[in-house]
DNA sequence: TATTAATTTGCAGTGCGTGCAAGTTCGTCT
DNA sequence: AGACGAACTTGCACGCACTGCAAATTAATA
């Protein structure tokens, strides 16, 4: 009757999953690698994992998921560190101490991670997946960000701040190759700088756009 | 040997494929409006516009070009009236105008395109696709703001003012359903209030984080 | 009208992804 | 241990997206 989760219940069968899971994992960051993003099969994952195609869509949706090999505890320990964040810490502060910390994440197995990340930026079926992902992680997150800076879920500033941070990673990843040497870190440091204090300190506030041509003067 | 495009050739040809695209992606829209963009077969659509289903994949590359029915000059346009903005003004700015003015090109065919963005938020495929395609206008607006300004192109700035400009359209859309009656353009203006004037006044910037846990207290 | 080029179409084929109905493996209870 | 039930794997059939190829149709040109 004790049928509740309360051990760690590492038994066999638990176990097989983990490892098939791992070498579909595995195997397809490494076919993608050497053969391209879009010139793998789930055919041939499959084959090199040791089990049927069939299978391989037991544990993965698409294809791709299984090359990106997302772990959903990454978004776990965000929203976990985003509650446990100082309470007066300032939000954009929180994002860029959320991030750097899933950063250290990534740069820890920083191998796979970067060869991830060259493949996600060559394969635009990988690339939209990625982002799709990604997207609803930002949902989630800017409803956390809404709740712990006290607004209502409709309110623009916590979806802005989380969206823009978001945008501030991606910009900082994909410039890093022309940024000749500088580090994605220093990358996301300049841009966090410059959301913080205004991306335009001459934006004209009174303007006001009509759709019919009054006003022209 | 006149074979050049001197002259616009419009002979029967040339009027028969823009009929074909255009009832190609009007089936398209409607039975996606009718049974759900998931729903639709290619088959179904090339039999409403009355063409065999290989001639459709002559016209779209994918089935949510077609259901999308991007316009390649909207793009253009935008390109060139950030050409044409006045020379003193600051860029955050000009993409605000430039939102403004596509949103103006939006509304004036507003039954489709309403709907057509009803049915993106609604499909993960088509989000992932119309991404992508915002992606590579993002890539393009980028480097002309970048030039514009005469900023290199690595430089993080005008990517970024793209990017958040972009978020914040988006976001703007996406929230238009829970802020009860608040139009796209107001929210839009709040948007760009935040961004300009910087979204997090308390932002800490000499917080550096470091990735081994030195420097605790 | 005869020639040539563009377009459409059918057909065959690859690959993704899903439901179903076995078969197999594992945990559990007696 | 043996039996039972649940979880997992697998093969099979199927629908759908998309591509290359070659034949057929249609429009433009000489």
């Amino acid at each position: 009757m004790q049928t509740e989760e309360s051990a760690p219940p590492t038994g066999r069968r638990e176990r097989k999953k983990r490892e098939t899971r791992a070498a579909l994992m595995a195997a397809a960051l490494r076919l993608a690698l050497e053969k391209g993003p879009d010139n793998v099969t789930v055919e041939e994952i499959s084959e090199a994992a040791d089990v049927s195609v069939r299978t391989f869509f037991n544990y993965f949706p698409h294809k791709e998921h299984a090359i990106l090999g997302r772990d959903p505890e990454e978004l776990e320990r965000a929203l976990e560190r985003l509650r446990d964040a100082p309470a007066g810490q300032s939000p954009l502060t929180t994002m860029r101490m959320l991030i750097a910390e899933a950063l250290v994440d990534v740069e820890q197995d920083s191998t796979t991670a970067s060869q991830r990340f060259a493949l996600i930026v060559q394969s635009p079926t990988l690339l939209s997946q990625f982002v799709l992902l990604g997207a609803e992680d930002e949902r989630v997150l800017s409803a956390a960000m809404a709740e712990r800076m006290g607004e209502p879920r409709e309110a623009i500033r916590p979806m802005l701040i989380v969206g823009a941070a978001s945008t501030a990673v991606r910009i900082a990843f994909e410039k890093q190759k022309d940024a000749g040497g500088r580090s994605v870190r220093s990358l996301i440091d300049e841009a966090f700088l410059l959301l913080a204090d205004g991306l335009d300190p001459d934006f004209d506030k009174n303007l006001v756009f009509r759709t019919d041509q009054e006003g022209q003067s």
